[in-house]
DNA sequence: AAAAGACTCAACCGCGGAGAC
DNA sequence: CGTCTCCGCGGTTGAGTCTTT
């Protein structure tokens, strides 16, 4: 039930007071809207409140119509697609929802703003990890994305097995996968690491698909929501001939010195120096690969170390933590 | 079944930029 | 150049809904 509440126009010339409707909007009010703008048009929000017998506010207006009226708002839960996506972007441009938004069609800044409030704040809120600090981009990117991608793939070939899920089984199910998302994850050498193979997942934003005949062979980021996938399908068919050392070339990956961090995944062992098939530990730097949009390429990225257990499917126990053991749940994500 | 807590998301607020005057 | 007005953005709130106890 909306409520009905004297308000001066802030702001505005004409300062009498005004009955102005606030709250929830009506059935009547959103015809109102919604004829109205069939009619005239959207903008010049605060003349077409007036114009419309609308008693809300311009911004109001705006708000209504653009989170909620316009036809081409989608309804319904991100996908996991979408949800990657808002994950890659904002770790480019940070809180900047209204561009993060405008590449993901049919949802709204507000919505997103959401997302990242209500899951991805929450995550780390549980984690004990500072939202925007380096520990949580490091989760997002490590983490939270590679089970993301995991998802879409077993979205996209539902009897496929999981690729991510174990890295010790990653060739073989992904030998048994036939989308074009598992096709890209089938070109990926075999020859990488894990790490590797996730890294080579992350395409920076400026790079330069030169050698392929894409149709987003441009600097402008294309608006679809199969932004970054068709062209890093695009990016595995390219470098199907390419040998591994070539796979990186705008990435140079420098293992650390810790003993724990072997180079055969498949016979890794734990922080206590067992073989154990069910934790990865990462470490590595990686020149001119950052999440900081302003830091100069050619720095170095340093990723941090993370003991990793899986627990199940969804659930990851990090024996890292600073504050003790902590389950990550990525089904919440 | 009811109360409490957690969660979602539509809507509001304040601020800053742009443009008109 | 200063002021006014509008617009759009990001941050925040709170009512309604869902889940847990």
């Amino acid at each position: 039930m909306s409520t009905i509440i004297a308000k001066r126009e802030i702001g505005s010339s004409n300062e009498e007071e005004t009955d102005l409707r606030r709250g929830p909007w009506t059935l009547e009010e959103d015809s109102l809207l919604i004829h109205y703008i069939a009619r005239h048009g959207e903008g010049r929000w605060n003349m077409l409140a007036k114009s419309a017998g609308l008693k809300r506010t311009g911004k109001s207006c705006r708000l209504r119509w653009l989170n909620y009226l316009k036809p081409d708002i989608k309804r319904g839960n991100l996908t996991p697609q979408e949800q990657l996506l808002i994950l890659e972007l904002h770790s480019k441009w940070g809180n900047r929802w209204s561009k993060i938004a405008q590449h993901l069609p049919g949802r709204t800044d507000n919505e997103i703003k959401n997302y990242w409030r209500t899951r991805v704040q929450k995550q780390a809120r549980q984690l004990n990890i500072e939202s925007g600090s380096k520990r949580f981009i490091d989760a997002v990117k490590f983490f939270w994305m590679p089970r993301l991608l995991q998802k879409m793939e077993q979205s996209s070939a539902s009897n496929s097995p999981m690729i991510m899920n174990n890295f010790n089984n990653h060739a073989e199910a992904s030998s048994m996968s036939t989308s074009p998302i598992s096709n890209f994850s089938n070109n990926i050498p075999n020859s990488l690491s894990p790490p590797q193979r996730e890294l080579f997942m992350d395409v920076p934003s400026n790079h330069h698909f030169s050698n392929m005949s894409s149709p987003n062979n441009n600097n402008v980021p294309p608006s679809s929501d199969s932004l970054q996938f068709s062209q890093l399908f695009e990016m595995s068919q390219h470098l199907t001939s390419a040998s591994p050392p070539n796979v990186f070339e705008n990435y140079n990956v420098y293992y650390n010195n810790n003993p724990m961090i072997q180079e055969n995944w498949n016979n890794v062992v734990d922080a206590n120096g067992n073989n154990n098939n069910n934790i990865n530990n990462y470490g590595a730097m990686v020149e001119g690969l950052s999440m900081d949009p302003l830091s100069p390429m050619g720095t170095y990225y340093d990723i941090p170390q993370f003991d990793l257990q899986t627990c199940g499917s969804d659930w990851i126990l990090d024996n890292n933590n600073n504050m003790g053991d902590t389950l990550w749940n990525m089904d919440s994500m």
